[in-house]
RNA sequence: GGAUGGAUUCCCGAGUGGCCAAAGGGGACAGACUGUAAAUCUGCUGCAAAUUGCUUCGGUGGUUCGAAUCCACCUCCAUCCA
């Protein structure tokens, strides 16, 4: 079986612009590809993890990557199914983006010994000069064929500026640069992305008269449609300090049961007669292939040691026993203490688990806190430093929100 | 540049002088039921020293005893015309 039927088989390929080429090439080692990162937050997040792992699905079948940094691209922002307006981002912010994306490219992508490249646009695109690039380029270009575009389609309503307008083809400019650069004949990308990818190949054939080709992996979607890697704080990310280890492994343990599965064949290297084995199993046994989901990411993207923590912490917290020692904790300072005590609110604010404490004391009165398994009825607790640093002191909103109280 | 319509709380959206911390829906959060799932039902959803007080309805001023609501100017957005 070769990586373009593994791929397949994993349920990844969406739209493809010319399928028996493109699996002659990948599968003989033959691509030199390219997906596009735009720098828009200082860490990587699940919907560039799908994409880092093609990327290292593809390297390992003897391909070869680039990994392309919008530096250039970002300060556009592209339209793509967004309703409104990115915010625009200043030099700075993007640059230092960068950065970040490269350590954590570094942990999924060879790149020793020219086996991957990675590039940033900044590095073409910022010196263009505008007559010569839309006399050269925008000729290329038929705005009736873009306004047709699906990217386009959405913005027409809510209004898309013409800075947006042009990120197609700033993107489609990227790639006839790698190809001419490097020989890159081939772009991925997420199915968002198809039509701004087109706009690429197209490109090629007028300017270069040559064959290049676009893939576009399905976009992870959970069985209400929505895109999934996002929770209501915001993206889950992959920098542990914005979504920590536990964070990271439990909202994998949390998926629906109807998206299991799909997101073991999409996002985990199990071989796929393993994952097929699972598809079998039904109800709750479907909980196992959760913990193995979670596990299996947290392990790729934070490491075995912190995804073996994880575990144990959730084991601790949901079924009993294990050790509470990798639980995640909050540390309290003197000042939060007022007279050497803090009430009930207090410590649910300092802990990060209500924003304020309006809403701490909304979950007490609605019986929904609890301190070292017994539910605190009263919003006027209080409890000493003694107290917290006594014994283990676990505080619990909800059912799966827990925090190990310690003194700092 | 001209005409018209618009900006309300996390989102959508009602409200057009006091009865408004602002209807309704969605989402989120909490409770019940469960399998750390889904569905369903209930509660709840600005902040706080909490039967009270304080700050919110694009911005800045004004009218008024009293303004999300009326007036002026400004900013941004949409539609049509150029």
């Amino acid at each position: 079986m070769g990586i373009y039927e593994e791929l397949q088989a994993r349920g990844l390929l969406a739209q493809l612009t010319d399928a028996d080429e493109i699996r002659d090439l990948i599968n003989n080692g033959k691509a030199t590809f390219y997906i596009g990162f735009d720098p828009t937050a200082d860490s990587l997040h699940v919907g560039h993890f799908m994409a880092l792992c093609l990327m290292k699905r593809l390297q390992e079948a003897g391909n070869k990557p680039i990994a392309l940094i919008g530096g250039g691209t970002a300060m556009i922002g592209d339209p793509s199914g967004r309703s409104d307006m990115r915010t625009m981002m200043t030099k700075e912010t993007i640059e230092h983006n960068c950065e970040c994306f490269k350590k954590q490219m570094s942990r999924f992508i060879d790149f020793s010994e020219g086996k991957a490249l990675m590039v940033n646009n900044a590095d073409w695109l910022l010196g263009l000069n505008y007559v010569e690039f839309i006399r050269d380029i925008g000729a290329c270009f038929s705005v009736n064929n873009m306004l047709r575009a699906e990217c386009y389609k959405q913005r027409m309503e809510k209004g898309l500026s013409f800075l947006e307008f042009n990120y197609m083809i700033m993107q489609s400019y990227d790639f006839m640069q790698l190809y001419e650069r490097y020989g890159c004949n081939m772009q991925f990308g997420g199915d968002d992305q198809w039509s701004n990818m087109l706009g690429g190949t197209d490109l090629i054939r007028r300017k270069l008269g040559k064959d290049a080709y676009a893939m576009t992996i399905t976009l992870l979607m959970n069985s209400e449609g929505k895109k999934m890697g996002k929770t209501q704080k915001g993206a889950v990310w992959l920098d542990p300090n914005k979504t920590t280890p536990f964070e990271f492994y439990q909202y994998w343990r949390n998926v629906d049961d109807a998206d299991v599965l799909k997101c073991l064949r999409m996002l985990t290297f199990l071989p796929l007669e393993q994952i097929d084995e699972m598809d079998k199993w039904q109800g709750s046994q479907l909980n196992q292939a959760k913990e193995i989901l979670a596990y299996e990411l947290t392990n790729l993207v934070h490491g075995e040691e912190e995804a073996e923590k994880a575990k144990e912490a959730a084991r601790a917290l949901f079924a009993g026993g294990g050790s509470s020692e990798n639980m995640p904790t909050a540390a309290l300072a003197d000042e939060q203490f007022m007279d050497g005590r803090i009430d009930i609110l207090g410590i649910l604010v300092a802990a990060g688990m209500a924003s304020s404490r309006s809403e701490a004391r909304r979950a007490v009165e609605q019986g929904g806190v609890s301190v070292k398994g017994e539910k605190v009825a009263d919003i006027k607790t209080f409890y000493t430093k003694e107290d917290i640093a006594a014994e283990e002191f676990i505080v619990k909103k909800g059912k799966k929100s827990f925090k190990k109280i310690v003194i700092a």
